[in-house]
DNA sequence: ACTAGTGTTATATCTTTCTATAACACTATA
DNA sequence: TATAGTGTTATAGAAAGATATAACACTAGT
């Protein structure tokens, strides 16, 4: 994983933690990978891994169990939830950028549509 | 202006001018308040002003005239250019984002219709 | 010349983030 | 009960960002 010199490290691990959790990839109630391995894998400090998960765990994503794990929450509907909360911030971040730009609604609609036609072309 | 505390603020400063420039609030040639101003309007230090003038002028985006001003510089081409940047930088994060969330093309192009017509009714 | 307005640079200090390293606490199992 | 695997916490130091404050450099107009 690549991380975005702009933003805190600890907090691009929580958004990717939280991308993995809505895609699919980790399921409710599964046991995440050992901190130690995280931090490995991500070529970071465990005390940075432990601050990101520090905070999933205060947001209620994802539940410790000292000495076994972390663990997913089995709250489906809380993930849910979270889903729609990043399509939302998604959503509104574009739409503020490009409309600070000026553009108009059908513009910012037709801004994110030429992306994706020019992206099937040269695959970027 | 409201700065987000996980971004630099000189980076927001930044993107916020070349924001003004791109939507034509700064024309071309333009002079730029002067960065003390600039400072107290944004309610940061002018070091802080002047790191993101530096860059921005490292850039070719402004053009400064020690004594007189800071100046938006005369070359229309490469405000267009800056805008297209701007354009597909955007539209590229946002495709990535709900890519990485698995969304499909076309949900990711009904994800922003849906969010603009919510817009409408509730203005947010 | 002087002065007001402007850009530019420097110093010291504070805060946040990240790191390396180490130690401590708990669980499960041989 | 020993041990391997796991989470948790602490300390000290480095680096980046931001601040307050001050000084220096240049321009334009009086």
């Amino acid at each position: 994983m690549l991380f975005d010199d702009k933003v805190p490290i600890y907090y691009q691990i929580k958004n990717y933690l939280y991308h993995r959790i809505v895609a699919g990839d980790l399921q409710l109630g599964d046991k995440l990978p050992a901190v130690r391995q995280l931090a490995v894998d991500l070529t970071v400090n465990v005390n940075t891994v432990q601050r990101a998960l520090r905070e999933m765990i205060a947001e209620g994503y994802i539940v410790p169990q000292r000495g076994r794990g972390n663990f997913v929450t089995a709250d489906a509907a809380k993930i849910t939830t979270l889903k729609h909360e990043l399509l939302r911030t998604y959503s509104q971040a574009f739409y503020r950028q490009l409309h600070a730009l000026k553009l108009s609604d059908t513009e910012i609609l037709q801004a994110i549509e030429t992306y994706i036609e020019k992206r099937r072309d040269a695959d970027d």
